[in-house]
DNA sequence: TCCGCATTAAACATGC
DNA sequence: GGCATGTTTAATGCGG
């Protein structure tokens, strides 16, 4: 049966539309309603194979309602039925209702409908007769009896009304005389098949069950036959139940019809592009063939836009054929497949004409005619060891067998190929446990799925601006025991962390592989099985931090005597009323490691200066950033509703991430550069919060699995946000406290507008002013300075570009924050730590998370500052 | 333009 | 043999 991945990821799966296909796992039942593939005999038994159909659709839900209240069939299926389960319901049945499922049962059953009907039917036309009503009257009754469909007959016989089944019992413990009884009340009616009326008389008084040793009769209807069938076929072609969907040349067309597609709601499409057909047999017409895929099939007529009545196999709409003509179903008793003619006007089975009323056992290329068109019975399997008809093989059978996965597939059709049991004898149990070896044999993986845009959550759909290093030493830190993770353990955190990994193409994986081996950062801490278990070198990463700072340092030193210099051209400028360049070349070089002749050095120096200037403030901007974040999440989160102390940390690394996530891709979306967390939590800490609040309400419903949708009371936000002033606000911003209603004013989010678990990123390009310095809050010790380069210098791409670069190592930081809030002590010490953010304090351990990235950056710092 | 880094892909080896 | 894991190499793009 398909699952979802297989469906999904097999291209000519879904260009062939609603079709079985195979694979190594059960699916539930929800995913066999869509995929047309019985898993258990009672579902088989319920209905037709279609699936992905409104119609059928509801037909079922229909039936699977009936059953459920019918109280009767109390199998309770488990979602997936193995092989052994199977087994169990077969026990059960011969256990508890040893006829559940015998030809006779069934035969009464379906006797008695169609008594019942065609009675109604007759008694209803021999009143209307001459009015000529006497179809919109069959359609009455029909339409009167299908809450009981006979589609479900199988399981009818089990149902409530056990009076009517005993009645039925006494009324047919010949089915014979049934079939006499109601022949004779019939017999006034006029028959439409003179031909049937002429074969009747000859073979009233065949055995019925002569046909199960009766030699194959190859005999091919005559070319008139198929000629007229076919042309019904064709001309029928468009309407919505013909049975020409199942021409396997025009499947691939099908679904792409949509007018045909949903005509064809009784029938099943397969291709010979279809990898594999799960089917229990093959019903051969002339000019299309059907699969049979349940265990039990109605044949019969449907004419246009009747859908009272279900049908299985549609022979077009020939009055000469009953609505419900004959049904093909697995008989359990006897194990085998047998056919039940239930219309009127009987059917002839290997040429034999067999009565209604009457059943005989399908055997492989059993020929049956019903009105005038014949078909053949065929067995897959026997068919695959006789070799008698390659081209049917090439057709069908063969389909059954060539894929791996078709051998998993719960359905009993497939044997061993070559295998001489015959279906006819050989209960389906044991068809099901054959290939139970094939399945282990074989296991072929399931490929991922391939997300749709449209299914993958909004905020997953972008990939994460971290690099693999930040998003590996992440993962790792949050994640990590002292033994390190292994390879799996460490995709699966990354999926878990970014869950943009989760939808997106595999691929990263090779990547992460590359990063671990390539990069010092981590280090193989110990061997388990096949692979290592990974984790950080602490050591080369405080390393790379130390290198990082210092750096950072002699940038910002640089700045600093930059911006000394600056001043002081300004202070003489001021003084001396004089041309500022001329003076800056004369005075301003004692800050300048090389003077040099010229404003141009200057000016490069100080645009050198400045970039290291603005890297400083903003890693500091970063850190305050983080900062500021966590004492949020830590006060979002104050309420943890009982949650553990795990799924809280999971919960506020989550949190962070979708925060950042977010946040950068709607700047990003934007054409915003820079850092938009500082810039949003300068500009409008509210609507921050917000946006963590929503964030923290997402990942607590994703953490607990929608146990606990909201962790944080959105329209509490005001008070909450109280208590934590963003670091920027006693430097720069002017905030004064954050509140909700300011915030609400401003963005779209609101706390009913989106139910705290999710929020609208647009709702944050408000704040981002397109190519607007990002850098709103500097370092105190360069914020007077440094806006003034800004703006004196113009506006500089290049510091825009770096800038963003610096986002993503502010996320790295973020990440790393979030995953000192994994313990929750430690999101209280932060709370301690959060205050005053000294511009001079050196970047934290914790908050210069090594990754190559910033050793990137930090290395084009030093570069910029070497060739200065 | 060059260089270095990050990313991606591929080939290959190894072990389960 | 299939697969996961790990290593190595190369190509490519980007930014400094």
């Amino acid at each position: 049966m398909g699952s979802e991945s297989v469906m999904s990821d097999n291209g000519s799966s879904e260009s062939a539309g609603p079709k079985p296909a195979t694979s190594d796992h059960t699916i539930s039942s929800n995913e066999r309603l869509n995929q047309n593939v019985p898993s258990t005999p009672s579902e088989s038994l319920r209905g037709s194979p279609e699936a992905n159909e409104p119609m059928r659709h509801r037909q079922s839900q229909k039936e699977e309602d009936y059953l459920a209240t019918s109280g009767e069939l109390k199998l309770e299926l488990p979602d997936t039925l193995e092989h052994e389960d199977f087994s169990k319901l077969l026990e059960f049945s011969e256990k508890h209702d040893d006829d559940l499922f015998t030809t006779q049962e069934i035969l009464r059953h379906a006797i008695h409908e169609a008594g019942a009907e065609d009675q109604s039917i007759e008694n209803l036309s021999t009143e209307l007769r001459d009015t000529g009503l006497e179809h919109n009257d069959e359609e009455k009754s029909e339409i009167n009896t299908s809450p009981k469909d006979s589609q479900s007959s199988a399981q009818d016989y089990g149902h409530e009304n056990e009076k009517a089944v005993s009645d039925i019992k006494k009324e047919t413990t010949s089915p014979r005389r049934t079939s006499f009884e109601i022949n004779q009340s019939e017999s006034s009616r006029e028959q439409s098949s003179h031909t049937f009326d002429d074969r009747i008389k000859g073979t009233a008084s065949v055995p019925l069950n002569s046909g199960e040793e009766s030699p194959k009769n190859e005999q091919e209807p005559s070319a008139t036959t198929i000629l007229e069938k076919g042309n019904l076929l064709q001309s029928k072609r468009h309407d919505s139940l013909t049975p020409v969907m199942f021409q396997q040349h025009e499947l691939l067309t099908a679904q792409a019809d949509p007018h045909r597609d949903s005509g064809n709601q009784d029938n099943v499409m397969l291709s010979d592009e279809q990898p594999t057909i799960s089917a229990y047999a093959r019903l051969d017409f002339q000019s299309f063939t059907f699969y049979v895929q349940t265990l039990h099939v109605i044949i019969g007529r449907r004419s246009e836009n009747d859908f009272s009545h279900k049908v299985d196999v549609n022979l077009g709409p020939s009055k000469s054929i009953s609505r419900r003509h004959a049904q093909i179903f697995y008989n359990f008793g006897t194990g085998r497949f047998e056919v039940s003619v239930i219309g009127k006007n009987g059917a002839f089975v290997d040429d034999i004409f067999v009565e209604r009323g009457n059943t005989v056992p399908l055997k492989n290329k059993t020929k049956v005619q019903i009105g005038q068109i014949p078909f053949q019975f065929v067995l897959p399997e026997q068919e695959k060891a006789e070799q008698i008809h390659p081209a049917e093989q090439e057709k069908g059978s063969s389909q059954l067998h060539k894929s791996p996965d078709a051998q998993k597939s719960e359905s009993p059709v497939r044997v061993e190929p070559g295998s001489s049991r015959s279906p006819e004898t050989q209960p389906v149990k044991q068809v099901l446990k054959k290939q139970a070896p094939r399945k282990e044999k074989k296991p072929t993986k399931v490929p991922k799925k391939v997300y749709a845009l449209e299914e993958i959550p909004q905020e997953y759909r972008t990939k994460p601006t971290l690099s693999y290093s930040a998003l590996l030493t992440t993962c790792i830190r949050k994640y990590s025991s002292p033994k390190g993770m292994t390879l799996s353990e460490i995709y699966n955190g990354i999926r878990e962390l970014f869950p943009y990994y989760k939808y997106c193409p595999d691929g990263w994986q090779s990547s992460v592989r590359h990063n671990l081996s390539l990069n010092k950062s981590f280090r193989k801490v110990s061997k388990e099985g096949k692979g290592w278990l990974w984790g950080l070198d602490e050591e080369y990463i405080a390393e790379r931090e130390r290198q990082k700072k210092k750096q950072a340092e002699a940038a910002a030193a640089k700045a600093a005597a930059a911006q000394r210099r600056l001043e002081q051209q300004q202070q003489q400028r001021a003084k001396k009323g004089t041309i500022p360049g001329t003076m800056s070349s004369i005075n301003g070089t004692s800050a300048l490691p090389k003077p040099n002749n010229g404003k141009p050095q200057n000016i490069s120096q100080t645009l050198a200066a400045n970039r290291a200037a603005d890297k400083n403030s903003s890693m500091d901007d970063h850190q305050r950033t983080m900062k500021y974040l966590q004492e949020q999440l830590v006060v979002l989160t104050r309420d943890r509703k009982g949650l553990s102390k795990q799924a809280i940390a999971s919960i506020l690394t989550q949190a962070l991430a979708m925060t950042i996530n977010q946040v950068s891709q709607a700047a990003k979306s934007k054409g915003i550069t820079g850092n938009p967390l500082t810039a949003l939590m300068d500009k409008n800490p509210q609507h921050l919060n917000l946006i963590l609040a929503a964030a923290v309400n997402a990942a607590t419903s994703k953490v607990t699995n929608g146990k606990i949708k909201q962790l944080v009371d959105m329209s509490q936000i005001s008070d909450i946000t109280k208590h934590v002033k963003p670091a920027s606000a006693g430097r720069k911003t002017t905030t004064s406290g954050p509140t909700y209603k300011a915030s609400s004013g401003n963005g779209s989010l609101g706390p009913g507008s989106k139910g705290g678990s999710s929020f609208d990123p647009t709702s944050l390009s408000r704040f981002f002013q397109p190519r607007q310095p990002s850098r709103v809050a500097t370092s105190p010790a360069l914020e007077p300075a440094v806006p003034q380069k800004r703006f004196l210098e113009d506006n500089d791409e290049e510091e825009e570009s770096s800038d963003s670069d610096e986002s993503s190592s502010s996320e790295e930081e973020n990440s790393d924050d979030g995953d000192d809030s994994d313990d929750t002590d430690d999101t209280d010490d932060t709370d301690d730590t959060a205050e005053n953010e000294d511009p001079d304090d050196e970047p934290r351990d914790n908050g210069t998370n090594g990754d190559d990235k910033h050793d990137s950056q930090h290395r084009g710092d030093v570069t910029d500052d070497n060739s200065e």
